[in-house]
RNA sequence: GCGCCCUUCGUCUAUCGGUUAGGACAUCUGCCUUUCACGCAGAAAAGAGGGGUUCGACUCCCCUAGGGCGCGCCA
């Protein structure tokens, strides 16, 4: 395969999420393993609703899941090209001026649906003389532009759903330009697929049907087809679609609330797909498993809960080296010691901040039987402590005091950190050393 | 309403006419840690329903049910 040059192209009229977040990793990883180009398009011919806040807060997005764009452009900027090729297109009969209003056009469709007719547009404009036409303008109307479909079959071999084929009979004549003179997303889409040498459209299946009616503007315009892979959509547990719904998914949230860029891109490049769900750390190792043949047909549930326990999972082996500047940026950094002691417990890097408050205090005890406490206090060995240290103390108080198992352990856990739940002190015991020790078990905060 | 696609353990999936229907996550149990967790090991758990075709169907065909997507002067 010759270099691929791949696109993600949102509009910048909101913050990414889940669904978008997999469209945009099957392409640059895709990209970045075959040694292609990953761009970056915003669809931004919308001008009212797209938003310079939102393009930001993509880029972001992508910079914080490790895939920064190799190209930028925004269609806004791109005017010249899209008018060119509406010129052609108008020149070779294939874009023609309709001038019913979006009020009119909402009744016939309502009133063909009403009697189980598909909403199809009647192409009265086709039939519209020049005097009418005339006339129309004379009252002030401004048309909008359709693109005439031929009425075939249209096929295509989709990487991920194999065969396929749309009946452009039964879809309507695409309006491609709108009243006011801006462009719709169609028409945009393929010429700037032409002109950027799109070689494969990675999407989801919502764009299937799109896909036939762009395969005709392609022809029209003599570009060179891409490849597409439509991959399936996301759906909650509850069964609802979340592509173009559940917002509070979105991948700044995800980063708000503590997670892993690495957990996030595992779960959607993975789920819905023939590999297994893991936390994978390193990208070129995703890239490795993306294959678009194994990606399902049908939709998958999405579960939020899952990308905890990929976030805990990825945590659980994550070496020091990768989470010291954060953890500095934490103030947790208590060392490589500390670190590898409690990362197994740790659900988010950031709850890392707790257990260093363990550590370094102030921690103050819990003691219920003081007696044993104090026995336990006796029996501390002499520095320097080492992660032996728990052992030999602990037999020794074993020894003096008769209890073991849980009766021996929970009651030092508690009067050492406060808590009945932690990593394990062995480990935990040098870092907090004889002398924080010595006052907590005496029952004082320190 | 019409069109396209889909339906295997709770979840994501493997199988592409003959398998004890495999794996992963979650769950449960055990082991380890003389503690909770982490880790390790094991267990339980599935072909939507009905018709065909065939010696034989999860696999091919049809119907039904359920689900997703599309049918915008949104992208």
């Amino acid at each position: 395969m010759s270099k691929p040059i791949v696109r993600f192209a949102p509009s910048p009229t909101g913050h990414i999420h889940i669904g978008n977040t997999r469209v945009a990793l099957l392409n640059a990883l895709f990209a970045r393993r075959e040694g292609g180009t990953f761009i970056l398009r915003f669809d931004d011919t919308d001008l009212a609703r797209s938003k310079q806040e939102y393009a930001d807060s993509i880029e972001t997005d992508l910079e914080w899941l490790g895939i920064p764009p190799d190209v930028t452009v925004r269609q806004s900027e791109r005017f010249d090209l899209y008018d060119a090729a509406a010129e052609r297109l108008k020149d070779v009969g294939r874009l023609y001026a309709c001038y019913e209003t979006p009020e009119e056009l909402e009744f016939r469709r309502k009133r063909q649906l009403a009697r189980g007719l598909p909403p199809i547009y009647d192409r009265a404009a086709l039939k519209l003389t020049d005097e009418e036409r005339a006339r129309l303008e004379g009252e002030g109307r401004r048309p909008h532009w359709r693109f005439r479909l031929d009425h075939v079959n249209v096929a295509w071999n989709d990487l991920v759903r194999g065969e396929c084929h749309v009946d452009c009979g039964s879809l309507s004549d695409p309006v491609l330009v709108r009243e006011d003179g801006t462009y719709l997303y169609t028409l945009p889409s393929v010429v700037d697929d032409i002109d950027l040498k799109i070689s494969h459209v990675i999407r989801g299946e919502d764009h299937v049907t799109n896909t036939a009616v762009q395969i005709q503007i392609f022809e029209a315009l003599g570009g060179a087809i891409p490849t597409f892979a439509h991959h399936s959509l996301l759906i909650t547990a509850s069964g609802e679609g979340l592509s173009k719904r559940l917002g509070h998914l979105s991948v700044k949230g995800l980063r708000d609330a503590g997670l892993e860029p690495q957990a996030v891109s595992s779960l959607a490049v993975l789920v819905g797909s023939a590999e297994a769900v893991r936390p994978v750390a390193d990208l070129g190792e995703l890239a490795r498993l993306i294959d678009f043949s194994h990606i399902s047909r049908a939709p998958a549930k999405f579960d939020e809960s899952e990308l905890e326990h990929l976030n805990a999972r990825l945590i659980h082996e994550m070496p020091y080296e990768a989470v010291r500047g954060r953890l500095a940026a934490l103030d947790a950094d208590l060392g490589e010691a500390f670190w590898n002691a409690v990362r197994g417990n740790l659900n988010k890097v950031r709850d890392a901040v707790e257990w260093a408050r363990v550590v370094s205090g102030p921690v103050t005890p819990v003691i219920e039987d003081r007696a044993f406490i104090d026995a336990a206090a006796d029996a501390l060995p002499a520095a320097p402590w080492d992660t032996a240290t728990w052992k030999a103390w602990t037999e020794a108080v074993k020894a003096k005091t008769g209890v073991k198992g849980k009766a021996l352990f929970m009651p030092l856990r508690l009067a050492l950190t406060g808590l009945d739940h932690g990593p394990e002190l062995g480990s935990l015991l040098p870092l907090i050393g004889p002398e924080r020790v010595k006052a907590r078990l005496s029952g004082q905060a320190a």
